[in-house]
RNA sequence: CGGGACGUAGCUCAGCUUGGUAGAGCGCGCGCUUUGGGAGCGUGAGGUCGCAGGUUCAAAUCCUGUCGUCCCGACCA
């Protein structure tokens, strides 16, 4: 049976929702296939969940095609299982959670690690069983702080996560590779485009990810890309390092007076004022910017630490955090803030504005940051600064700065941690020239988790031998509804939505124009054949609206092919607009069908 | 969580400055006309002005709080 204009619940919108800001999220509710219901929530229409269900169903295809075994868990959960692998507390205010009557605690599920791995230790305790994908297609729960762009970014989202669950790490290189190539496949399928990037495993744990990308101007990931190909996030590309510089003849270190220079701007527009430089001039990235930070543990404990990084760069606070406890030598993993004033006027010999590794003391030079200097406050510089390197930074005197201070010879520091992210332009680790940045959505991510999970919840098997083994484990995911908003993203044009044809809501969109009733009835009939031939219409039957009317909400809507059945009747043709050519031509009656048919199915053998 | 903007009919918005019984366009119902690019005329239905306090004879309008939305930042598969 046809989809019928004159019975579908759909009310398109004239004008684009106020809310809405980005293309997806705009169409998508004008064309009617989602409806904002609460704060990061959205309804599917029956538009949208056509869409929705194809989706799913290419990426059920392909998991089943490497032989995933589809599950489904409850989305509400008791804490134990998140608590036994610690994440009830790491994902802080990031989840959902809930009391039942009694006062037990729950939780709506982010993401299912560790029922799988229970539900698997329930089944399993052999080598013999192993290995086993399993998967599910599930609603997740996240308690964003921010939702944004429709379906982008919501607090409740379908997801398709999988598992494997293997004997060794071999068996988990394969698993993971077959999902990675699985994943190619469905983004190829749905018509998305997709970079893989090497990704950082995040909250997640374990060692080698890898984020599939839908690269757009709208998305909230910055990954970079060299020219031999190399592509990364840039939360995952580490610093290369430049080559230790000889400084057997460099000049000794010097204070000028850098007045009202507390800024790195300020100040290499004062350097080149005061102090200019024999050849050209003072650059940001020859100063040394020392950041005082605050690494909190467990919100009680702060310890005050500097990072030392080039002028020209920011310190990245996520990219300390993964590095800082092990750096300041504490269990747990502390929180990295700025300091606060509070925390630099403990330190009074830290002069805010002009902070730098050392200062001169009757003459002499004297470290004045790291743990062995008096003020016994930690120092870590970035990558960059290799010995050798020469610097303008802080003389801890105000209004001062020193310059050509040497790194190893004038000052030394207590590690090196990665302190900034990459930039457009920095040298690739492939050393296949500068990196690029660009932006994309993340549609996909896999992760080998290694036995973190199995460890933390007991899954073991016996191996060959007899003796326990910890199962290694991959976890896959792609977000389903995400999808549905990239690909409304990357398919429209000024009129409306452009759907790919296999997850279009139907493959042809018969439009009936005019008042005769012959109109009418040839339409139905087109719509009964196509049908017949396995073709999915959406039949514009309505009487009394206007072909004007009809023309926009078939544009809008984004059934890619048209069939136009109207004023063309009387001398035996109909029109066939095909959106994605941006085509439209008149084709008599009696070549209509084949011709329908062959170009929905050339598009979709694409 | 910080900064900014905003919340009035299904949708897009006006009214608020200067308090005085709720408005427009689109959409929706009915009638007639019209029928290949969101048509016309007529006629109707539809809103506790986000919510809660306060000021006032009187609050959509002024004040306070709160909830929510959008943008930027922080954070986040």
């Amino acid at each position: 049976m046809p989809l019928r204009m004159s019975t579908l619940f759909l009310r398109t919108l004239r004008d684009d929702p106020a809310d809405a800001e980005v293309a997806s999220h705009k169409l998508l509710v004008r064309a009617g296939y989602i409806r904002r219901a609460a704060p990061g929530g959205y309804t599917w229409l029956p538009l949208g969940l056509r869409v929705k269900n194809k989706v799913e169903n290419i990426v059920r295809e392909e998991m089943n095609a490497i032989g995933g075994q589809e599950v489904h868990f409850p989305a509400l959960l008791p804490k134990e299982p998140y608590e036994a692998t610690g994440r009830w507390e790491d994902y802080g205010d990031g989840i959902f959670r809930l009391q039942d009557r009694s006062g037990a605690d729950f939780l709506l599920a982010p993401t299912h690690e560790e029922l799988f791995t229970l539900l698997v230790k329930d089944h399993y305790s052999s080598y013999k069983d192993l290995p086993v994908y399993l998967y599910q297609i599930q609603t997740k729960y996240r308690d964003e702080a921010r939702p944004r762009a429709g379906l982008l970014r919501v607090r409740e989202f379908i997801m398709k996560d999988s598992y494997s669950f293997t004997i060794d790490d071999a068996g988990l290189d394969e698993a993971y590779e077959k999902h990675r190539e699985a994943y190619v496949r469905i983004f190829a399928r749905l018509g998305l485009e997709v970079v893989a990037v090497e990704a950082m495993a995040g909250a997640m744990g374990g060692s080698r990810s890898e984020e599939f990308l839908h690269p757009s101007a709208a998305g909230e990931d910055t990954f970079v890309e060299s020219p031999g190909g190399y592509r990364a996030n840039v939360e995952a590309v580490s610093t290369v390092v430049p080559e230790a510089i000889d400084y057997t003849n460099a000049a000794a270190p010097e204070v000028k007076d850098t007045p009202e220079s507390t800024t790195i701007a300020a100040l290499v527009d004062v350097a080149n004022d005061l102090a200019p430089k024999q050849t050209g001039q003072w650059q940001a990235h020859e100063t040394l910017k020392c950041v005082v930070l605050t690494a909190v543990l467990d919100g009680e404990q702060r310890q005050v630490f500097v990072v030392a990084v080039p002028g020209d760069r920011d310190v990245d606070v996520k990219r300390l955090e993964a590095s800082i406890g092990e750096a300041l030598g504490v269990t747990g993993e502390p929180s990295v803030e700025p300091a606060t004033e509070n925390d630099i006027a403990k330190h009074t010999q830290l002069v805010p504005g002009y902070i730098g590794p050392t200062a001169f003391n009757d003459g002499q030079l004297q470290q004045m940051l790291g743990t062995d200097s008096h003020t016994g406050i930690p120092f870590f510089v970035d990558p960059r600064i290799v010995p050798g390197s020469t610097w303008i930074t802080g003389a801890n005197e105000d209004q001062k700065h020193v310059f050509g201070l040497v790194a190893e010879r004038d000052f030394s520091w207590d590690g090196v941690l990665e302190a900034t992210a990459v930039q457009d332009g920095d040298p690739a680790p492939d050393g296949s020239g500068p990196l690029a940045a660009r932006r994309g959505m993340e549609m996909g991510h896999i992760f080998q988790l290694g036995r973190k999970y199995a460890e933390a919840l007991g899954l073991k098997v016996l191996d060959e031998n007899g003796k326990q083994v910890v199962v290694t484990m991959g976890s896959y995911g792609i977000g389903i509804s995400r999808a549905v908003a990239a690909l409304a993203e990357a398919h429209h044009d000024e009129q409306g939505l452009i759907w790919p044809i296999n997850v279009a809501p139907a493959h042809v969109h018969i439009v009936a124009t005019g008042k005769d009733d012959a109109i009418f009835e040839t339409a139905e009939e087109f719509a009964t054949k196509l049908e017949a031939a396995g073709i999915e219409v959406l039949l514009d039957d309505r009487r009394k609206a206007h072909a004007g009317e009809k023309f926009s909400d078939a544009e809008l809507i984004g059934v890619p092919i048209h069939l136009i059945v109207g004023r063309g009747l009387a001398k035996g043709t109909v029109e066939l607009k095909d959106r994605f050519a941006a085509t439209r031509e008149d084709i008599a009656i009696d070549d209509a069908l084949e011709h329908v048919t062959n170009l929905v199915h050339s598009y979709q053998n694409r």
